[in-house]
DNA sequence: TAATATTGTTATGCATAATAACATAAATCA
DNA sequence: TGATTTATGTTATTATGCATAACAATATTA
């Protein structure tokens, strides 16, 4: 069991990130699972809560993924009666997104059991440290376009 | 163009973790593409140079994959002859696995244009900072065992 | 009105990741 | 020793995440 050297890409930024990442998301998968919610349905979920009445063009473009591939998060969040799709009449194209009480609820649940696992999960690291690399995340998000 | 609320998801340290290494990603995937190369197999291609002679079991452990995906990602550094697959007398199961010369060169030229697109992509960020984040980072990479 | 752009959709492919089942070989144990 | 268990690499299969091309219906614009 001869130790393996990783230092070089240790010297990566996305290195470290990805790690911790896989943490992060190994947790919150195992955190759905009894809701039978994925990362991508939960994110949609919860931002349509947030949102009433946003369509899908929007949408996905918060969640920073291609229309296409919304298309089946919708679906699947509609036939499972989360949210409904209505027609705007202002622009027949387009469908917006509402929660039904149904999703309201399952939201409400989620996020407490989300917030409360990845509080467990972080509960060694300080909140101040926590803040700080939030802060620098949000600097590498804004990286590209700024 | 009314501006949608993530805040909800902007509690979690995940959805700030996703969102900055998607930036960080596609940027690597760029970076990547002229030399005909993907994440794993470029992090399969480093970490077998810096550890020279070590099985595929040990290498799925450190690369956090399942050692049935790893075999794709070998057989392709293999057939590109970027590495070799030998034989180890003293455990027959296994193979140890070696870089050629080719295999070092590759290394080096993407070594540098990967260092190079990713010190570009956070020029703008403090190296103190990003240290500090590092630092972080690792908290919740060691956060599940620990 | 004609040309262009947008919204949602279908189809398709690639990359990442997990599981079951297996042959071969090594280690254990009884 | 021989029988059982474990480890390594492999094949096959599946789920998930993500990107592009092409299209119908509708809106916008020139």
């Amino acid at each position: 069991m001869t130790k393996i050297n990783d230092e070089t890409l240790r010297t990566f930024v996305g290195y470290h990130l990805k790690r911790s990442f896989n943490v992060i998301q190994s947790d919150l998968i195992e955190t759905l699972r009894p809701f039978d919610l994925r990362m991508l349905t939960y994110s949609a979920l919860v931002l349509i809560v947030d949102n009433p009445g946003l369509n899908q063009s929007r949408l996905s473009q918060i969640m920073d993924i291609e229309r296409p591939n919304l298309v089946v998060i919708i679906d699947e969040l509609e036939e499972r009666e989360l949210i409904t799709r209505e027609r705007v009449p202002t622009d027949r194209r387009s469908y917006a997104l509402h929660p039904t009480e149904a999703g309201r609820a399952l939201y409400r649940e989620t996020l407490d059991a989300v917030t409360q696992h990845e509080a467990k999960l972080l509960s060694g690291i300080a909140p101040e440290q926590l803040e700080q690399m939030i802060a620098t995340l949000k600097l590498i998000e804004t990286a590209k376009k700024g």
